[in-house]
DNA sequence: CAAGCTGAAAGTGTCGACAATCGACGCCTA
DNA sequence: TAGGCGTCGATTGTCGACACTTTCAGCTTG
């Protein structure tokens, strides 16, 4: 057991390996849409626009790679993923499959700290919605269906749930906003929670089927209109 | 497009790249054992040991940690992934929400053709339980779950339940029988298959939850045996 | 004018090397 | 003798270099 190791909060200065900042820049670029689908991934170029070697650029090309953001093309390189109507459908399929379940487990240990958390989410959402700023609409719907998985209590849930998250945003970062009205994604979050607070299995599994059901057609919707119009 | 491409049934001759090589020589170590829990991977000592350099080496780790068979700790290197009763829990919660799901996507689209090789699948499952060979009856377990996967027709949920499944190899690869009655095993999946091809999804939902529940006692309690009596 | 060929430029796959850091051993001190 | 400290070896993190492959622009040719 350590004897004097800093007390609390410690601030944890700067990641100590490159591979993780870079993993991280490159998911935002993507996410943002700024690297749109099919985009190459030069790693020469990232690496002298970040100034440094490539070594820790291919690596976070794996790691990328293996979340299914990027694609290896041997010899040819990195390129970002490009999603078919397909691999949208079969992402909110298994967005069903562990929403279902994140949301009944949930609310079997639903804890007032969790209630409240998720509460205020949705607080938040109906604000942002009053104001209408679609981009961090996005944010917080993520946010608000992290917080079930989160209150799962199974942390491989959650990553799973967080790389599914992430495939998706390479569609959605490329429109600013996802749903017609700001106001509806609000009112359609609204039976999730309730279910999950009354505890009903059956109510919770068609809240969420339906709730999801629904981005899932507006997803599929947009990127058959971008498919469709390059 | 290439033009003198062979034709048919390439051998795949040394894939391309040493990554994948080197990923899929480590990933058999570690789920036949070789490798155990905690285990340090050693750049360098890989690198000598097959001939290459210690670049492809790193680049396949973060793929295995990526996909949670190693752990890597900061400047100090590659561990083979250590698998608490937590963890095994959690893996199981997934596969029970996985295989569910598949389960009855399955019996929705199911063929002849695929039901065909699931019948086929539990054929050769009671063979193996007949001639009592516990190594190989955890493989065409495996194998069974795996097709009921693949009939589910997402090629996302396939890949995510082999994950699950090899990080669930690294402790299942400890012992030689997972079962303590091999004939079991073979009992065990017949009801699932059943209600699969009856196509009621509560009563697919059932069995499967039955099977798995099964299973996850077995290894729930050999992880606790294990990690009790080092 | 279109199609195919050729050469150069750019980029990937892999390697060996160097500095920084971690763990272990032995030494010193109380 | 127990505990803390400094040094040494081993390993990681990162880098620059080289060979081979792919790509593409310009040229040749039917």
């Amino acid at each position: 057991m350590r004897a004097i190791s800093p007390p609390v909060g410690l601030p944890v200065l700067a990641e100590s390996d490159l591979v993780r900042q870079v993993a991280r820049r490159l998911t935002d670029a993507i996410v943002q849409g700024r690297l749109p689908p099919g985009a190459k991934v030069a790693e020469a170029a990232v690496a002298r626009e970040l100034g440094i070697s490539r070594a820790p650029v291919r690596e976070a090309a794996r790691l990328l790679e293996s979340q299914g953001l990027l694609k290896a093309s041997p010899r040819r390189g990195f390129f970002v993923r490009e999603l078919s109507a397909k691999d949208v459908d079969e992402l909110y399929d298994l967005r069903l499959c562990v929403e279902r379940h994140a949301a009944v487990e949930a609310a079997r240990r639903l804890t007032p700290a969790m209630r409240e958390g998720l509460r205020r989410q949705l607080d938040v959402m109906r604000e942002l919605a009053r104001r209408d700023d679609p981009a961090m609409i996005v944010e917080a719907d993520y946010q608000f269906h992290r917080l079930i998985c989160e209150a799962a209590g199974n942390a491989r849930l959650l990553r799973l749930f967080d790389g599914l998250a992430s495939e998706l945003r390479i569609v959605i970062g490329l429109i600013g906003r996802l749903y017609d009205d700001s106001q509806e994604i609000a009112r359609t979050h609204e039976p999730v929670l309730a279910a999950i607070e009354a505890g009903h299995p059956e109510r919770i599994v068609a809240h969420v089927d339906h709730h999801i059901g629904v981005a899932r057609r507006e997803v599929v919707r947009l990127v058959q209109s971008l498919t469709l119009t390059p």
